[in-house]
RNA sequence: GGGCGAAUGGCGGAACUGGUAGACGCGCACGACUCAAAAUCGUGUUUCGCAAGAAGUGAGAGUUCGAUUCUCUCUUCGCCCA
């Protein structure tokens, strides 16, 4: 008998998937198509088993709807542009795009390796002139429709490496590289106009029903709808203004309103340039970043003007004005006002500047001297020390009442606000897509046109300079336009740009004029199934969201909203950590152990190691385990198996040996099975029921788990049909139908572990392409006697298997002369009997 | 601080709309093969109990004939937002 070698049949069978082209699409209008895509990756190096897991379910995904007689189109790509390659080049005195190429070039033979189904014909990326040509198309579309606009507005700045900072590399307030307090520095940048859709990207969550709950709920909180309303405020001891407007979402607390705060940048400020104290202040609240929260955690500080402000409500209340470095102008009008008693940024504002707290909510209708201590209140409750609000309940009521007195006053009216602003694409960075956009001597926005795209990079540049390399390309820059000297902008497109359309050019990967055909969009899009990490679950799918739209926006023969029709985000790989007896992170290759309990380095026995919990794996805590040396060591069928066994899909999972090697010897296993069904030289006349049985009902349950992402049971059913057919080999009649039954497994183990089912198949002469999903025999479903539970007071007794032909009467007739039954219902008085038919019964007695 | 989710044997986990808790795998124990080991195969494996039986799905209540599943309170953990 023949062991499994995994190697060479991998290897035959990947060689023979790409020479026959087995997973090219091509639209076919007589075939339901469906669309399965997993986030495409960042071509960082090396596959992690982060995208094994995502690419693998995305993988058994297609190849089961294949067989289910779907036409399917599963492509790949790269998203290619971003910071990594730009750090990476300057580290190693490398170009960016050769750095990406090579990585790409490593990763896509992995993925191979990994025995994918995908159509590497429409393979794209990102940082490929190919690809951005079309965005930059996009881009001036989306420029022509006025849902791009440039204007001018904070960065994170990092003063040390001048260079502009992305939230996320902003740590503590300070730049991860340098470590220099990050400063926000105002800029001239450009945006999308996403704030366009925002109640649609709101509303049409609800039409996403094949999103999970979670992911909808984030994008709700990121949207962040608020009802409030817009206050002006009267203001005295100024010549130069005589009113301030303010947004609010919290009216009804008027009466506790101690100050007014604007920022820094709002009109006003213009009035105060002149005054040293406020410049100096001004430095000072620069120095705050720009992320909510940098904001909440920075010190309040203010600067106090000359300026009062009238209370609209009771004219005789009058505040005190300051500039405050908490109050941005990107948010309602770059004024709030300030109430202590119950918010508490303003609460830190007052105990700082001594201002009045009036409370003006008590959380419930007792204590009426109820006052606010050591903390805002923001609870719910009622209105107390307002005058004419009092004893209105907090929020529902109080909002609304006092919303509508302001607008019969003709003092402020009501204002929907949302969380959600405006997406600034500017990058000052070169690895990214080139903003197709030049200005001319007097600064005006001069489109490049369409015959000069694409926009390309300059390949020759100087990475280690300060700031954007892309400034002192001036050669590059210089360009003329309608015989115009015009000088090129300089910033490229956020990544994130890249990836909010790809799914769109799939369709359409080779298409040289266009970045889609109409024709190829109607017939594949939407995404049936798109599969990711959660951590994408808000700025990717968000943004991609709004693509779809800015590119239907107007557009006749383009209905599309939403680009993903289903959604399902997968959990981590994760696994334990090792630490050394210095504290430093220890790689699980160089840690032996020979109990499972005690570890120590696998060169030093007499050093010990520490094990601490599982965490996600990262290279930082050097818990990795390389997928391509475990492809090497137990092939991409065992890895394929256990990243789908051991956990759901949408939970975390642990990378464990023991789990890899137990999925490898049961592949030996199964093949050791097929090796003595082939060899079986006798024929069976006998027609046997019960594998006949087994068989159609184990497909219907794994055709149901696979159709709600229940991989992990699927493969116990897949255990248990190699145990059931392991037997049933070692009876001396194996049944007429056993070689039918069989095939029908090996077509449905084929999605999980394609190479060694292929090769089965093979081996008993199957045809292999064009293979179907088995087709499951209704008859054999039911079962023609049935189990029924006896219980006694809700406790199980015993159970009973009868012929489905016994009458119900006779049924509980026989059960309670039953002996095991009888001794705990002879003698005392049934009060009930509940009977569910095929299911159980159950006798209520007195006790 | 807010939102969402989770908690089941020694471990990962299973249980469709409330109806046999612990499928399947790992680990462990015993047995077979072997001079021996590894590998392989077989049997057993929630706890207590010789057994009959009893207890049991983070803790506590509630609804129900019946709750891992539904409701409330609490504890711990995770994720996201701040």
């Amino acid at each position: 008998m023949e062991r499994y070698n995994f190697k060479l049949i991998e290897e035959k069978w990947q060689k023979q998937w790409h020479k026959n082209k087995t997973f090219k699409s091509e639209i076919d209008k007589n075939k339901k198509k469906f669309y399965c895509l997993e986030m495409f990756p960042y071509p960082s190096g090396k596959i992690h088993m982060g995208h094994v897991r995502n690419y693998t379910i995305g993988d058994v995904l297609s190849r089961y709807k294949s067989l289910k007689n779907f036409n399917v189109l599963h492509p790949m790509g790269w998203d290619s542009f971003g910071m990594p390659a730009e750090n990476a080049a300057k580290q190693n005195n490398l170009n960016p795009k050769d750095w990406t190429e090579e990585n790409i070039q490593v990763m896509k033979s992995q993925l191979k390796k990994l025995g994918l189904s995908i159509d590497w014909d429409r393979e794209i990326s990102t940082c490929s002139p190919k690809y951005y040509k079309h965005q930059q198309k996009i881009f001036l579309e989306l420029y022509d429709k006025g849902l791009v606009y440039r204007k001018e507005s904070y960065v994170n700045w990092d003063p040390v490496d001048k260079t502009v900072l992305a939230n996320e590399q902003v740590i503590d307030g300070k730049g991860w590289r340098s470590g220099a307090f990050v400063e926000r520095k105002k800029l001239n940048q450009w945006f999308f106009k996403i704030s366009h859709f925002s109640e649609e990207l709101l509303g049409d969550l609800n039409s996403l029903e094949h999103w999970p709950d979670k992911v909808k709920t984030m994008q709700k909180n990121w949207i962040g709808k608020s009802f409030g309303c817009e206050i002006d405020f009267k203001i005295e001891g100024s010549k130069n203004v005589s009113s301030i407007k303010c947004y609010t979402t919290r009216p009804d607390t008027l009466f506790g309103f101690s100050f007014l705060a604007l920022s820094v940048d709002h009109p006003l400020s213009k009035f105060y340039e002149s005054d040293k104290k406020f410049v100096e202040f001004k430095n000072e609240c620069s120095k705050t970043g720009t992320t909510e929260e940098s904001i909440a955690q920075a010190k309040k500080i203010g600067f106090k003007t000359e300026l009062m402000a009238i209370n609209p409500l009771n004219n005789s209340l009058k505040v005190p004005v300051y500039f405050a470095n908490f109050v941005l102008m990107d948010y309602g009008f770059g004024a709030v006002f300030g109430c202590p008693a119950h918010d508490q940024r303003d609460f830190d504002f007052a105990k700082k500047y001594n201002l009045e707290i009036k409370t003006v909510v008590k959380p419930n209708n007792e204590n009426d001297n109820y006052e606010v201590a050591n903390e805002a209140y923001t609870g719910s409750g009622f209105i107390i020390n307002s005058e004419f609000l009092d004893g209105l309940s907090v929020p529902d009521k109080s909002i609304d009442e006092t919303i509508n007195i302001l607008e019969k006053r003709n003092l402020g009216k009501k204002k929907t606000n949302y969380r959600l602003k405006d997406w600034g694409v500017s990058r000052q960075r070169y690895w990214g897509c080139p903003i197709p956009i030049a200005y001319d001597e007097n600064n005006n926005v001069i489109k490049i046109p369409d015959k000069d795209l694409p926009v390309k990079l300059p390949e020759n540049i100087e990475l280690n300079t300060n700031g954007n390399p892309l400034d002192s390309q001036k050669d590059w820059q210089n360009v003329i336009i309608d015989g115009k000297k015009c000088k090129r902008e300089t910033d490229t497109l956020d990544t994130f740009v890249d990836s909010s359309w790809y799914y769109l050019r799939f369709c359409s990967a080779n298409d040289l004029k266009d970045p889609f055909k109409r024709e190829d969009i109607n017939y594949w899009m939407p995404v049936d199934q798109y599969i990711g990490g959660v951590e994408h679950a808000i700025l990717h799918l968000l943004y991609s969201r709004f693509f779809m739209r800015a590119i239907s926006l107007n557009n006749e023969d383009s209905y599309l909203k939403e680009p993903f029709e289903g959604l399902f985000t997968q959990g981590m790989v994760c696994h334990e950590t090792y630490k050394d007896a210095n504290d430093n992170w220890v790689n699980p290759d160089e840690v032996l152990s020979d109990d499972g309990k005690n570890f120590y380095m696998i060169n030093d026995a007499s050093k010990k190691v520490m094990v601490g919990p599982s965490e996600s794996m990262s290279k930082s805590k050097k818990n990795t385990i390389d997928p391509e040396k475990i492809i090497k060591e137990y092939g991409a069928d065992a890895v394929r198996l256990f990243i789908l066994s051991d956990s759901p899909p949408e939970k975390d999972i642990q990378w464990s040996d023991t789990g890899i090697s137990a999925a490898f010897k049961f592949l030996q296993k199964f093949w050791t099975l097929n090796e003595k069904i082939c060899s079986n030289k006798k024929s069976f006349s006998k027609f046997d029921e019960s594998l006949e049985k087994f068989t159609n009902q184990i497909i219907e349950k794994i055709n149901n788990d696979l159709e709600r992402f229940g991989f992990n049971v699927v493969i116990a059913s897949i255990h248990k049909i190699y145990s059931h057919y392991n037997q049933q080999i070692g009876k001396d009649d194996w049944g007429k139908n056993f070689h039918d039954n069989y095939i029908k497994i090996l077509k449905i183990i084929n999605p999980i572990v394609p190479h060694l089912a292929n090769e089965c198949l093979e081996k008993l002469n199957q045809p292999i392409s064009d293979l179907r999903w088995p087709i499951v025999k209704k008859e054999y479903l039911k079962d023609e006697t049935f189990t029924i539970v006896a219980q006694v007071n809700g406790k199980k007794r015993k159970v009973f298997y009868f012929k489905k032909s016994l009458d119900k009467e006779a049924l509980i007739n026989n059960i309670k002369k039953d002996i095991q039954i009888k001794k705990f219902v002879d003698n005392k008085q049934i009060i009930k009997t509940i009977y569910v038919e095929n299911k159980l019964i159950n006798f209520i007695i007195k006790v």
